[in-house]
DNA sequence: GCCGTTTTCGGCCCGACTGTTTTCAGTCG
């Protein structure tokens, strides 16, 4: 997928106009579309030109470079730039509080072409003299060259909210706090994180900042200001609090929970109306008398809008459907009643199924489909078909002695390096409900695995493809998938995708959900629990789930187990 | 370069902190 290479390019061209001290509104333009394209639910290469357009920020001219680049791997307009501009400067735009006025300042008195040289340069200080650089600032290249090498890779959520509710824990019991949240990408739930953003009020706000720049958790301090710190912590992760007074707390929150590009469209419809919002509050243009602020709440309604659930905050189309009050009713934990992948000690789970349906009902599900791994997967403890009908004649006794749950039957079968599946087609009818996936050959090309994939879908009993991807989030790429092909299949042959919770998965991600919502492909949130205490993970793909604008009827396991049964039946 | 329940031309979000400055430019989010 070239959407994230596009965005970059875009953000390049951002960065060496800068340089060219360009138009400025040009400039800008750059950046939102770089901005939106990142956080984009569609594979830019399967757009038409009339949807390329409907992208926020993107119009003619940035449409037709889409397009080029799609075409024929390059940018002309992008190489051209890069020619006029010499190397050095463009690469010490990677150090942080380094930017294209400095980096062209050093550039022309040092003729600096790399960061090996920019770094010698600073350590033999050369660098003092140079237009508006004395000491310090030279201690602070020397510092921002060490944070590029270390690199600042997107953290997975599932590392990150929890840190960050740490670092919330730690702040309640250090100062006298009343409102504090997480914001920022954690709020929205990406699945990816940057940084942690924390907004707080407090009657002692001097305590606060003094407690957060002493956590235990710090490693260094970036800035501190009256009502705003940043900080590092171990992880190389970057920590921004803000302190701000009870009357701004819903403003705050908001303007720290993004997406930048919701927060700018906010504001120029607020201008439109003769307001201004800013971090503090909503306020009126001509007496800058105050309207709102200490909720989230007042944004909106003074916009006139629907409130906006931060999960959706991505300049994604949900300020249109909030105008016209047609927003998602999102699903939420709630109205899940099942859970179709499970594993047991049949296979490589922890826990036998009665201890399973015990863990179950304690969340609040009225079914679960034990879904052990298949013959195949012998690291798994995968069961022969004389295991899985011995485990068959376990669960219907189960069943028996059950009221008011419900245990089903399944598999989670193996989808072959060939394309074969695992059981044969009387074994899998015996089943209730099947899934498949891959579990090995993640290297073959994007043709081959799509290929397996298409393979399975096209079996009448598979029910749910599994972890789509098989990505690891911050371990391992998913293996190469045309998902547009798979999506297409799935709608065509009626089967469900799986959104897997466990955090470090979310597989599918949320744009192809929203794109599955889109075609009428059903999706099932499942868990994985290989023990019982994993069906705590549901919320993780709930909130994947409510990324991509899902509600209720879009997801299999709400259905009670009686309509489920139905619907999958139906496939046969 | 984008965009339009005031506009197809003339606008374009808003503020904190730092380092180097005697009032502000640069950078970031």
């Amino acid at each position: 997928m070239k959407n994230r290479e596009i965005a970059r390019i875009f953000d390049e061209i951002a960065d060496i106009m800068e340089i060219r001290q360009d138009n400025i509104f040009k400039i800008r333009a750059y950046r939102r579309a770089s901005l939106n394209l990142e956080g984009l639910n569609r594979d830019l290469a399967q757009m038409t030109h009339k949807e390329l357009l409907e992208i926020p920020g993107v119009g003619a001219d940035l449409a037709a470079r889409i397009e080029e680049y799609l075409q024929t791997g390059s940018m002309a307009y992008y190489e051209q730039l890069k020619r006029e501009i010499p190397a050095g400067v463009f690469n010490m735009l990677a150090v942080p509080d380094l930017g294209p006025k400095t980096a062209k300042a050093i550039y022309d008195a040092l003729q600096i072409t790399s960061l090996e040289e920019l770094e010698k340069a600073a350590l033999d200080h050369r660098l003092i003299g140079i237009k508006g650089i004395k000491q310090k600032t030279e201690e602070n290249i020397l510092k921002g060259i060490q944070s590029v090498k270390r690199g600042r890779e997107r953290q997975p959520l599932g590392r990150m909210l929890p840190a960050a509710e740490e670092l919330v824990a730690a702040l309640r019991e250090k100062a006298p706090i009343e409102r504090i949240e997480v914001a920022g990408s954690i709020r929205r739930r990406r699945d990816t994180i940057k940084d942690i953003d924390i907004v707080a009020t407090s009657p002692d706000p001097a305590a606060v900042m003094e407690a957060f720049l002493g956590l235990t958790q710090v490693h260094d301090v970036i800035m501190r200001g009256p009502t705003r710190a940043s900080v590092t912590i171990r992880e190389g992760v970057q920590v921004d609090l803000r302190v701000v007074e009870p009357a701004s707390y819903g403003a705050a929150l908001a303007y720290l929970t993004g997406s930048q590009s919701h927060n700018v469209r906010l504001r120029e419809m607020a201008q439109k109306r003769g307001l201004k919002i800013n971090e503090y509050g909503i306020f009126r243009e001509e007496d800058n008398a105050r309207m709102g602020g200490e909720n989230e709440e007042d944004i909106y309604r003074l916009l006139e809008l629907s409130f906006v659930p931060a999960v959706l905050r991505e300049d994604q189309g949900e300020i249109e459907a909030a105008i016209k009050g047609r927003l998602p009713r999102l699903i939420t934990a709630q109205d899940v009643k099942g859970d179709l992948h499970v594993h047991s000690r049949w296979s490589d789970g922890a826990h036998g199924i009665a201890e399973l349906v015990e863990a179950a009902r304690l969340r609040g599900l009225s079914y679960i489909a034990v879904t052990d791994h298949s013959q195949g997967l012998g690291v798994a403890r995968g069961l022969t078909v004389e295991r899985l009908m011995e485990q068959q004649a376990e669960i219907r006794a189960l069943n028996r002695e059950l009221d008011g749950f419900r245990v089903l039957h399944g598999t989670e079968m193996d989808i072959r390096n060939d394309g074969s599946l695992d059981f044969p087609d009387e074994v899998l009818a015996e089943l209730e409900v099947v899934v498949a996936s891959i579990h090995s050959g993640f290297n073959g090309t994007k043709e081959a695995m799509t290929a397996r994939i298409v393979a399975a879908m096209r079996n009448p009993h598979v029910h749910i493809i599994a972890h789509p991807t098989g990505r690891i989030i911050g371990e391992r790429e998913g293996y190469q998938l045309d998902m547009e092909e798979v999506l297409q299949v799935a709608k065509e042959t009626g089967t469900a995708l799986e959104i897997n919770a466990y955090p470090l998965r979310l597989d599918l991600e949320d744009r192809y959900v929203r794109r599955a919502k889109e075609l009428g492909v059903k999706i099932a949130i499942n868990t994985d629990t290989h023990a019982k205490l994993q069906f705590e993970t549901l919320p993780w793909g709930i909130s994947v789930a409510q990324r991509g604008w899902l509600e209720r009827d879009d997801v299999l396991n709400t259905l009670s187990a009686e309509e489920l049964l139905k619907r999958l039946k139906r496939k046969k």
